[in-house]
DNA sequence: TATTGTTATACTCTATAACTATA
DNA sequence: TATAGTTATAGAGTATAACAATA
């Protein structure tokens, strides 16, 4: 049996009487699925898709990313050399401090962030259509309610 | 249906600060990070907790199990053995047909599953208890109408 | 021939520890 | 010494292709 795609993901029974923890979790996935099947179309991973995101507004060092994506710094070296392999990102060096390498999208990286961006923002789009307007509003303010106070839980 | 003109946009995410799609992304990775301090707490890798998860109700084969988590058989093979070498899982060979390889929860691995499950649910509920009772049915009800609808798409 | 599983191989992602270069 | 980054190494997780055993 082979794997269509890169992502692997559940996609269990939704169901009515569902506890809450139950709608969160599973939402959560329909969410991560979302994701994933953009990532999968432009052969990419949820953490390569992240690290476009880190570096759309910022050029930031080796170090910082790590911070950003919460890995070993160890880590964002093998990240980097595999998006720079494929014309993604590149290196420089940073003048005012010779350790630091910032890293930076190339055209290529920021053309591919935005289609990214764009067709991520499309599927999750497709996910709530079925709602109504009401309803979408409500989602929109109770989720960003829960994130709001799970950030300020954790500084 | 048409593309909402920016104005619009603006006027249904009043209030919040974050747009529909940005919102449940959020919310996922806030419930993804639920999930997953659980797991690290007993070094369980996701996989590995939806595959205590499957086995939870069931004794399924190898193939079966690669159906429910949506994997390659041969990657089975390596998520079981790593299980079966901590003494999470058990094989057994079926009786009725002679090439399929039953895998069963041992009684350290019903264990487990059991105290992870308690322990998500326990750090899901903590996700949403500063919301009313009044937002937590309008989630529930919301996100089980998604999760629902994204399900009857996808068969 | 078809189905179920495993093996061989290769790649991504991740961490820890040791190392280099710069501050 | 302290900080930024890379390298060496190990292991999980994933896939494809080839194989063995059974149906």
């Amino acid at each position: 049996m082979a794997k269509p795609s890169r992502s692997a993901r559940r996609r269990e029974t939704a169901g009515v009487g569902l506890t809450l923890p139950d709608a969160l979790a599973q939402l959560s996935f329909a969410v991560h699925g979302a994701i994933m099947r953009v990532a999968d179309v432009h052969d990419l991973s949820l953490v390569q898709v992240r690290l476009l995101g880190v570096l759309r507004d910022r050029e930031p060092g080796m170090f910082a990313v790590a911070a950003h994506l919460n890995l070993d710094k160890s880590s964002v070296t093998g990240l980097v050399d595999r998006a720079e392999r494929r014309g993604l990102v590149r290196r420089t060096t940073a003048l005012e401090d010779r350790r630091t390498v910032r890293v930076a999208l190339t055209a290529r990286g920021r053309l591919l962030t935005r289609r990214v961006a764009k067709e991520i923002e499309g599927e999750l789009a497709r996910l709530v259509e079925g709602l109504s307007a009401t309803h979408r509003r409500s989602l929109s303010r109770i989720a960003g309610h829960v994130v709001d106070v799970d950030a300020r839980r954790r500084g």
